[in-house]
DNA sequence: CAATCCCACTTAAGCGCTTCAGTGAACGTG
DNA sequence: CACGTTCACTGAAGCGCTTAAGTGGGATTG
């Protein structure tokens, strides 16, 4: 492959004068920029960028860690922050954790490893040794729900209670007392681990429904391990089979919302005649499904700018680490209805 | 950021001697080892893989170049082929071109300035460019779908027209006589251009079809700008409204067929009774649909191992490119029935 | 006991860029 | 005309690693 060298050689110029061409300062001559082109185009150089950033001593380079890509949610975000951090003119790196806590800590060394200028975790797992390795590091971050700001650590809280307590309302006000939220749960890890963003909806739930206890709102929760549909249809086989009483079912997520409803489905029940369901995250395809899926949306394209304002100006502007809210909001559908007193 | 001269320093050592330790060689004497890696602790250093990959001058990286990561279904490669990397000791880097030629030649570029050890590009859109860049660069590839098989480049044919004919006969069987293909293309670039993978389906749709025309078997191809569900959707409006005849379809991708499923709904006809319905991909989502919807599979897990197998084997065994044959296959579900005569 | 080999470690060159100080020619100024 | 300025370009150091070649001391050998 050929280096500055070899095209500085050919356009009979120093490695100074490609460098400069190929990061286009004006300095350089039209006639003195053209044999260069023409050197690059000849060679088929390509600059290295492990030289580069070597050189350079810094990027511009955000680091992105979700837990899981197949999820559509996370795609979503992941362009709107591509999007956001292009636009001033950063390139944004993925990985993904698959919801294991070893995997995480070792995308975020990956990640330093690669001098990000900051880092956005999205993830629902997350453990102290990862914040320790991003403190000391001194890597500007930021996370969805983890409450600690620092110096350089920047949190953007969900409003989940604001999104529950719409969904709740929206319920109550259709007729529904007998509440079920359906969580999933990482496989591994523990449960009460107050650092998994997971547990936040449920304690958001909860919290919302003792709001509404006076009105004689009854709730249960169940839960089972395992993202995604897989994991809301055996959670809503477990509320069925143990006979928990309820007429309407919020799920943590569309994916589990997904499972509920093909569970529900599989044991006789309709929705939302017999059961009215809410999803969580109003992803793309709830508008598709059948019935289409009320969801309570967590606007992707606000959190990307979000996330990409935040660390953009912690690193340039020296911004020490905040608290941001995300407003979430309900959109309604098809997937639930008035109570049927039967 | 501490640098491995800082590591040396404190633990009394030699830059080499620390080299060793972290890329564990084992000649490193155990005292020394764990005065180095006390070091490493104390000033938290993370290697910059900059200089590594510099200095070395060659990575152990697989570039996978996708159209959209939105698309479960290229979540899932991606799952598949990170796995299959890692069992082979390569990492890989993603990137998503939203389906833009552009987008796909500036991915391109990046991956060659990363120096990849080779590069799967598993996009719908393609042009010539991009192949010439490829070539000249003698980085090793292996596309999906397209034809030109050469020294460094190899191709994975989907074996398209397996999976539709398995589709086509079972719908035949059931009494179908008027099927429709519902196609999407992208907003941009030439329609007839053979290098997208897209139209490799349509044209063996039209084989298939060919091939049961004795049988009285007709058939029609509706088409709408844009991926997924949307155009879908609108597609399935414009047969309606052209009033098209056809008691099934076949969409030429599972969020298409979402929107042709949505679109039905939307129109008063019912899946299955009114219309079948095929998809194409087999998404884990197709299970959870109502009704589950049938379509044809194609194995990601099988198709990750061949494109790292086939990356590698290029890379470390200097086997020149070749073409390799993906079986499709069809999964039977809940959204295809027998034609009810009426 | 000298010669040999091994082992654990060090020295230093080099990977391909960027960038800053420096150079020399052309130009403007008093 | 001597002087400073500007301009277009060059020279070379340095980014933080890896690695081939080198070193020196202890064990092994004839």
């Amino acid at each position: 492959m050929a280096s500055i060298y070899d095209v500085a050689k050919v356009a009979r110029v120093s490695t100074a004068t490609v460098s400069a061409v190929v990061n286009n300062q004006d300095k350089v001559e039209a006639r003195t920029r053209r044999r260069v082109l023409a050197a690059i185009k000849k060679l088929h150089y390509q600059p290295n960028i492990y030289a580069r950033n070597l050189a350079r001593g810094s990027t511009r380079l955000l680091g992105l860690i979700v837990s899981d890509i197949v999820n559509p949610f996370f795609g979503e975000v992941t362009q709107a922050i591509k999007q956001a951090a292009a636009a001033r003119g950063y390139e944004v790196s993925l990985a993904s954790t698959q919801f294991s806590e070893q995997e995480l800590m070792l995308a975020v060394k990956r990640m330093i490893g690669m001098r990000v200028a900051a880092l956005a975790i999205m993830t629902t797992e997350m453990n102290t040794q990862v914040l320790d390795v991003l403190r000391t590091s001194r890597t500007p971050a930021v996370f969805e729900d983890v409450g600690t700001v620092g110096e350089t650590i920047s949190n953007i809280r969900i409003d989940y209670e604001g999104g529950i307590f719409k969904a709740v309302k929206y319920l109550v006000d259709l007729g529904h007392k007998r509440l079920l939220f359906v969580q999933s749960h990482p496989d591994t890890g523990p449960r009460e681990n107050p650092l998994f963003s997971i547990n936040l909806r449920t304690v958001a739930f909860q919290k919302v429904v003792d709001q509404f206890k006076d009105q004689g709102i009854k709730s249960e929760i169940v839960s089972f391990p395992g993202p995604g549909p897989k994991a809301g249809e055996q959670a809503i086989y477990k509320a069925l089979d143990q006979s928990l009483e309820f007429t309407a079912a919020i799920a943590i997520a569309d994916p589990v919302a997904l499972g509920v409803l093909h569970g529900l489905r599989k044991r006789g029940l309709q929705v939302p005649n017999d059961v009215s369901v809410v999803g969580f995250d109003n992803s793309y395809i709830c508008e598709y499904l059948n019935p289409p899926l009320t969801s309570v949306d967590i606007p992707r394209g606000k959190l990307g700018q979000m996330v990409t304002d935040c660390l953009v100006s912690n690193v340039e502007g020296k911004v020490p680490g905040r608290e941001l809210v995300l407003e979430t909001d309900l959109v309604l559908r098809m997937s639930a209805s008035r109570l049927i007193e039967g």
